[in-house]
RNA sequence: GGGCGGGUGGCGAAACUGGUAGACGCGCCAGACUUAGGAUCUGGUUCCGCAAGGAGUGAGGGUUCGAGUCCCUCCUCGCCCACCA
């Protein structure tokens, strides 16, 4: 055996990469102990890796390795998120099939994480874009429709005037087609939505339970969410008999109300516009619904409106107010109308001095000022007391917003309402690389279009082949719509001819349950096994970008709860632990990207250092949640520090053989400590998620091990190869390849994996004399040494032996003295 | 505007529950080995000061024997959300 000179990374990395993947080592259920499940987002497979993933992914192959040396049985699975726009917009770009592009990306990724010598387990890789997973997305469709949670609505979309499709938000730009830059509009357009506000209180109740998530994760959830208390009432149109509900969190003001607003695109517009207004009217809302609902509710677009000639009756005063139409008011929050009260709130009083509507005050605050409307320059939007409220004056604005909301459903003219920010999830879209929706329409069984669902067994619906050029061009028809060997079909019922779905599904699907896929990624009776669910649910540890706080977060959580109410999942929430990583930015500080030309590439670095010197700087340039900026310095010190490892070990290698079985002392003694004290460290710091300093804690090792001379007697050359092996296997979540070299040299026979995460002996780890700071009125004056077992008495009297000290309390009255085991002394003293 | 994070040497950062601020690394300085070294090893390195000593964790106040850590006010940077009724 024996190790090189020097250190050459590329060879012993290749070798025990190859070992690893023919010994299946990383395969789960190979240990026997309880099980861990490690995981970490799957991947969109883009062109090359980056630096964001290697963090990603090294973050839980630290524990995922950590945990197999443990003896968990570890679940650590790797799949590829491979549906999605980027590769249709490059076939539409560069006529290559999204499959064929996807493929090479998956290859290139696979290549790149081997590389860096991850410790996935292989043999359950899933492709989201595989027949064999999205069939499953089909069956849950079908599931989900049957239950009501899938259903089909009628929506506003961006149809782009030119192109004549449907657009992303992202692609709107001005009011304009980012591609084509014709003019984009509302358009109402069918799509199929999940039921997830069924779900928001338990989505909501659910974040209670998430303790191991990152507070500003679940506060994000929490906003996004946003449910908000507050009441319905009902302002009856004069003379119309039609209602305008409104929503309002503070229906304390409601006295206060001049004038109501709608949304332009409301339902009874059309209905209580008066017949001098209409011309105007109608001009409003057609202006509105041009722009778009991006663009007209814009922050710090001036505030427009038009009155609809209607008045409105307040509920509790019957006083009447009249009825506008603002491009400020959404119809899909709420009620989509809103009481105006310019008094108290900041939008209502902008709005009323430009139209000259009234203001009436009806909150005083509660210190004592005293408001009126005439002298108002702002909205005074915070709670106080009533006034000019009937019966209600006088009452906290709290109180009154409960009481009022009682009396309002009393008088059957309203009641206390929730209304959520969280809105439906429409999931179809216009696009070829998705899965497609399992439903055909048929004129015969099916005449009102609402779909008939493909049999189970017929799943799953396959995407056909394409001849990209024809069908991928991003304009007209969906893509599927241009495929007739696709389109056209036999109604599962009459058996006559139907029309499939020409729409696939939103790609935040697939990602909503394949980590339960990860479980049986061949079972072809179910999505997952139910008994594999209960044996590794819910995912102990999973790692991502913070980007995804709101939107797949939340959608696998609400996922999650389908799944268990199907009787697939036995857990509600389906991850314990959650771990964001902070982005990795150029190293001028700016984030990596092309346009910067500041991109450094994983595959250069590991080419240049090897795999175990990028996994160890990226560890160690900060805490994981934390950004960084890339340093090229620092990765020649972590190189550096690896080299010196290297050398280390080297140096000994004539102990490896040594044994010794009689009592440690000297020398050997303080190597022994050393190695525990090391052990001691480097675990805690995995298990607060602090890597950057359980590597520091290897440094420190390091050199300290460097300072002891050469191992002379047989106790300190066995200490010298113990502390070694310790080395190997504290490093091993770190630099794996490194740590097996090393091991092997110094007689392990099998993976450093396999050997067992080290334990340290606790006498080993405390000294016998430890440090003591002497403070004088809590300014540091003197530093001593103190035996460990040391009481108070014996350490002031040591201390009081000090010149320093003795100098400091010259002449001063001791009032008192602070004295904290281990660690101080601090003497509190007067005059002078 | 709302929510959530940060602000500590020349730089990346440590300091787990209030207890010697700056571990570890980078950079820099000095020395050693060297034909040479941008290789390696050893030592030094918060600032001011020759020193004794003093100052110091964005700013200001407070609690405490003692505050980077807790409380109040403010400044600043980043991320997310945002005319949400």
């Amino acid at each position: 055996m024996g190790m090189n000179e020097r250190y050459e990374p590329q060879a012993i990395e290749s070798k025990w990469q190859s070992r690893w993947n023919e010994s299946r080592l990383f395969e789960a259920g190979r240990r026997k102990g309880p099980r861990k499940y490690v995981l970490e987002m799957l991947p969109y497979p883009s062109g090359k890796m980056h630096m964001g993933h290697v963090r990603n992914y090294l973050i839980g192959d630290v524990y995922a390795r950590y945990f197999a040396m443990k003896g968990f049985d570890v679940l650590h699975p790797m799949g590829w998120d491979a549906f999605g726009l980027p590769a249709e917009n490059a076939a539409i770009k560069d006529k290559v099939h999204p499959a064929v592009r996807t493929e090479e990306n998956i290859q290139s990724f696979v290549k790149e994480l081997k590389s860096l010598g991850y410790s996935y387990d292989w043999s359950r890789e899933v492709n989201t874009s595989d027949p064999s997973y999205y069939r499953w997305n089909q069956w849950f469709f079908i599931q989900m429709l049957e239950k009501g949670i899938v259903y089909r609505r009628f929506s506003k979309v961006n149809w782009c005037t030119g192109c004549l499709t449907v657009i992303a938000n992202e692609q709107v730009v001005d009011g304009t087609c980012e591609r084509c830059e014709s003019k984009v509009e509302d358009k109402e357009m069918p799509e199929w939505a999940f039921r997830i506000t069924k779900y928001s209180q338990a989505l909501l109740d659910g974040l209670d339970e998430l303790k191991e998530w990152p507070e500003r994760i679940t506060s994000m959830q929490r906003n996004w969410i946003g449910r908000s208390e507050g009441a319905e009432a009902v302002f009856k149109v004069e003379g119309s008999g039609q209602d305008i509900r409104v929503f309002t969190t503070r229906v304390d003001t409601i006295f206060g109300c001049t004038y109501v607003v709608l949304a332009p695109d409301h339902k009874l517009v059309a209905s209580i516009t008066t017949a001098e207004r209409k011309a105007e009217v109608e001009v409003f809302a057609a202006e509105m619904a041009a722009l778009g609902k991006e663009a007209r509710t814009q922050e710090g677009a001036e505030k427009r409106g038009v009155f609809t000639g209607a008045y409105a009756l307040n509920p509790f005063t019957g006083a009447r107010v009249p009825v506008w139409l603002a491009n400020f008011v959404l119809s899909d929050y709420g009620t989509g109308a809103v009481m105006s009260v310019p008094a108290h709130d900041e939008r209502d009083f902008e709005f009323a001095k430009k139209y000259a509507l009234p203001v009436t005050v009806v909150i005083q605050p509660e210190t004592g000022e005293k408001l009126s409307a005439a002298a108002l320059e702002n909205a005074f939007t915070e709670y106080g007391v009533l006034e000019n409220s009937g019966p209600y004056s006088g009452m906290k604005s709290a109180d009154a917003r409960t009481k009022m909301a009682q009396d309002l459903e009393a008088k059957g003219l309203g009641k206390l309402a929730i209304t959520w920010r969280q809105k439906d999830w429409g999931f179809s879209r216009q696009r070829y690389w998705g899965t497609p929706i399992p439903v055909v329409y048929c004129t015969t069984c099916d005449p009102d279009r609402r779909g008939i669902t493909v049999p189970l067994e017929q799943l799953p619906v396959k995407l056909p082949d394409i001849d990209v050029s024809e069908v991928l061009t991003g304009r007209g028809d969906p893509p599927l719509a241009k495929v007739p060997s696709f389109v056209n079909t036999t109604c599962p019922r009459c058996k006559g001819p139907a029309r499939r779905e020409t729409e696939t599904m939103d790609t935040f699907v697939d990602s909503c349950w394949y980590y339960a896929r990860y479980l049986s990624p061949k079972d072809d009776s179910a999505p997952f096994s139910p008994q594999a669910g209960r044996d590794w649910l819910p995912v102990d540890i999973y790692v991502g970008g913070p980007e995804h706080a709101v939107m797949h977060l939340l959608y696998f959580r609400f996922w999650s709860r389908v799944m268990k109410e199907l009787g697939l999942s036995p857990v509600d929430e389906p991850v314990r632990r959650l771990i964001t990583q902070g982005i990795v930015n150029g190293p001028d500080g700016r984030k990596m990207s092309k346009r910067w030309g500041n991109v450094v590439q994983p595959s250069s670095i590991v080419a240049k250092y090897g795999a175990d010197t990028a996994r160890a700087y990226v560890m160690f340039a900060g805490p994981p949640e934390r950004d960084f900026d890339w340093s090229d310095d620092q990765v020649e010190g972590a190189h550096r520090f690896l080299k010196r490892v290297w050398v280390l070990a080297q140096a000994h290698e004539a102990c490896a053989s040594a044994t010794f079985s009689g009592t440690y002392e000297g020398k050997a003694l303080e190597i022994r400590r050393a190695a525990h004290k090391c052990c001691k460290r480097v675990t805690d710091a995995i298990e607060r998620l602090s890597f950057n300093t359980a590597i520091a804690g290897v440094m420190e090792y390091v050199n300290a091990l460097y300072a002891f001379e050469a191992p002379s007697s047989d106790a300190e050359k066995a200490a010298m190869a113990e502390a070694i092996r310790m080395l190997a296997l504290l490093l091993t979540p770190f630099t794996p390849h490194l740590s097996e070299e090393l091991s092997e040299s110094y007689g392990g026979k099998t993976a450093t994996v396999d050997q067992g995460w080290p334990s340290y002996d606790p006498a080993l780890v405390v000294d016998d004399v430890l440090p003591y700071a002497v403070q004088v009125n809590g300014k540091l004056r003197a530093e001593i040494r103190a035996p460990a077992a040391a009481g108070e008495a014996e350490v002031r009297a040591i201390a009081e032996a000090d010149e320093r000290v003795k100098a400091n309390l010259a002449g001063k009255q001791l009032k008192k003295v602070v004295f904290v085991p281990k660690r101080l002394l601090n003497y509190v003293v007067a005059g002078g």
